[in-house]
DNA sequence: CGCAGTCTTGAATCTCCTCAAAAGGCGTGG
DNA sequence: CCACGCCTTTTGAGGAGATTCAAGACTGCG
């Protein structure tokens, strides 16, 4: 369950070196490539400037007290995020792999920050309904085909997308995301492959073979792809 | 589980009279005062008018194919909502008591709407929290302080609010709310009572008699209440 | 008074978690 | 090149928290 390091009750006061270096060296509307583990901002810190993800992945956590930890939402290529308001950060933003990032300036068209937090509000409330009322197995086959939707490889074939991808999200990550364990999660992705459905020979390469029957039990009906 | 009745496969197509007849008798900036059980909009239906909720409550839900109904958000006075955009509702929204609501225009201060919009994110992103990662009974805890939050009775005694109110959620509303079955809420209901934390005569007015334990075990750090 | 609905409480069951250990991947260094 | 350590993933066994099923209590209403 304590999947991260919380800083302790002096870094909260100071933020860690990381994410003060990071925030330094990105001038307005410059743009950077980060590494992962790499946080953006964190929860209750005063608040960031916005970024538009280019490349990479991304995900907003919150903790609790004991050190629990939710994934809110993971981040693909085209989104936007860290447009809250307020004088601190709700949330906490970190890399899971190298990250193509620029940083937003204040003159960002105005329609296109709204959609992005329409966005944001549509998959946080499809995401409060798995993390509710999906049994585990349906809250791992939502996850794989959000994923896949959102980090899908362009293929060459103009037709159709490549059904596989990069998890750029450990077990635990995925965990964190989806309110469960990192062996629960384990089981149901091993489950899903020996059914046939998905298949991966390392574990961060994944493929969907049967989207249809995913979809079937992913209850997808209310999971907004970023992509529309 | 199955705590509300869906609408049928017709009935999609053809929303249910009760959404239709409300919707016209609301002309813009009209007010109105709905009884409670009401469907102010239904998910999956062309897209709403926004509404300011006067006075009253109002839940925001979504449905999954088999039935099993996620609350996604409770609203008290003050609060804006069917702000999404799209085609379709993403959400449905009922009243839970009788509520004075206001059709919201198009030129709506976009300042209040954009802030409406990031406190139902934040809230929503909290909500995720408690979801996820939150047991039976502290869920239930950060249940009460959110509804004793938003519907807290003004007093008289300027000084501090009354720790007193109505709660206008069943049991099942709640359980649809935490992500628990009716069994489980009622439980960790009365295990608060029997500590002495709150305390219920009638099962829908609640008093808070030991908010600072309350908190403790709601972790509500995460937590924000609409009234700020 | 009796009925219907909600709420409460108990007992049994089940899903998922916890704990434990083994397997696999990857970089380091001898 | 292989041994070693570290980390992630996988798998199994047992246990805990929440659900399910069932029955009784309370409330409002005809």
């Amino acid at each position: 369950m304590l999947n991260i390091v919380m800083p302790d009750e002096a870094a909260r006061i100071v933020p860690p070196d990381i994410s003060n270096s990071f925030a330094r060296n990105l001038r307005s509307n410059q743009s950077k490539i980060v590494p992962p583990g790499t946080t953006i901002y964190f929860e209750g810190f005063r608040r960031s400037p916005g970024y538009r993800l280019i490349d990479g992945c991304v995900a907003i956590s919150q903790v609790l007290r004991d050190g629990r930890r939710q994934i809110v939402d993971v981040l693909g290529p085209g989104r936007l995020f860290g447009l809250s308001q307020g004088d601190s950060n709700p949330c906490s933003a970190e890399t899971l792999t190298y990250t193509h990032l620029e940083q937003l300036d204040e003159d960002l068209d105005h329609n296109e920050a709204e959609r992005a937090l329409h966005l944001m509000l549509r998959r946080a409330q499809a995401h409060a309904t798995l993390l509710g009322r999906k049994t585990a197995l349906e809250k791992v086959a939502s996850a794989v085909l959000d994923l896949a939707c959102q980090f899908a490889r362009t293929s060459k074939s103009p037709k159709r997308k490549r059904l596989t991808f990069t998890l750029y999200l450990t077990r635990a990550d995925l965990a964190d995301w989806l309110g469960l364990t990192v062996e629960t999660v384990s089981r149901c992705l091993n489950q899903l492959k020996r059914s046939g459905l998905i298949d991966f020979r390392h574990p961060e390469i994944v493929t969907i073979v049967d989207k249809g029957a995913l979809m079937e039990i992913a209850d997808a009906s209310a999971n907004p792809c970023p992509a529309e």
